[in-house]
DNA sequence: CTGAATCCTTCACGATACTG
DNA sequence: CAGTATCGTGAAGGATTCAG
């Protein structure tokens, strides 16, 4: 009884709903599906090659979440061998845009990032190379 | 030398760069950090205490990624104790309305995911009452 | 083809103790 | 106060095999 859920929604409480929605979208491998499934219908063999890298049980298991959570829709048709279809919900459809936003965000700022990654580096290697250079000195 | 970086960016290949910067903001903590510090500067204990759930561990490992990646800023004052502290840069700030559609959305869409959850989830129950109840009935 | 199930390895993460 | 270092555990995820 004492874990209730908070019914005012401040997503710095870890029992906070929005924070756990959040997290639901917040993985790896979600915003890649989501965005692939933006074009239409997919089957489980396309998104699997579509999404380089991902597993079966990766894809299965995100997947699964989205379905759970009424983002994605699973239709089974009975035939052999078997077809499965997915596709987004409407309500999934509403994510397209935030996760699209993240995806331009990404694209936008490659070098950006990849700039500030080898200065932080290099400046890590430098005082690497500083801290070697005076223990040999104290010989 | 194979593993040459895509300078065209598909974004569903393992190694195109934007999908590696996209990984940088897509996991449990660093959005909720980015929206602390939307506000402004703030101290390491007291984004601690903000983010309730998150260890010293991951909120310094997660301050770190986002100093490398040229996000956040990082400041230490020379004093005892010490004082240290942490902003967005310009960089950072351009992370600000990708993070916040993201957190829009999940508070926007609430109730309709716990429906969904909990439809799929009795669904799952029934079932799974089903099976039993066919395995008793062979009996 | 689309999974489920199992095994097995890795490592992410929390807890704890220590430091400047 | 703001970390780092170390250790131990549980969970994540890949590889493989089996099934409808």
């Amino acid at each position: 009884m004492e874990t209730k859920q908070q019914t005012h929604p401040d997503i710095f409480q870890a029992n906070c709903l929005s924070r756990q929605v959040l997290q639901l979208i917040a993985d790896q491998w979600t915003p890649l599906v989501i965005y692939a499934l933006e074009g239409g219908t997919m089957r489980f063999g396309q998104l699997l090659k579509r999404i380089d890298g991902i597993s079966k049980k990766m894809l299965t298991q995100t997947l699964r979440a989205l379905e759970r959570n009424g983002l994605v829709q699973r239709v089974v048709y009975p035939v052999v061998p078997p077809v499965v279809e997915y596709s987004l919900t409407p309500l999934g459809q509403t994510l397209i845009e935030p996760v699209k936003t993240l995806e331009v965000w990404a694209y936008g700022h490659l070098q950006e990032v990849a700039y500030a990654q080898t200065t932080y580096d290099q400046r890590d290697q430098k005082s690497l190379q500083e801290e070697i250079a005076s223990l040999v000195q104290q010989r």
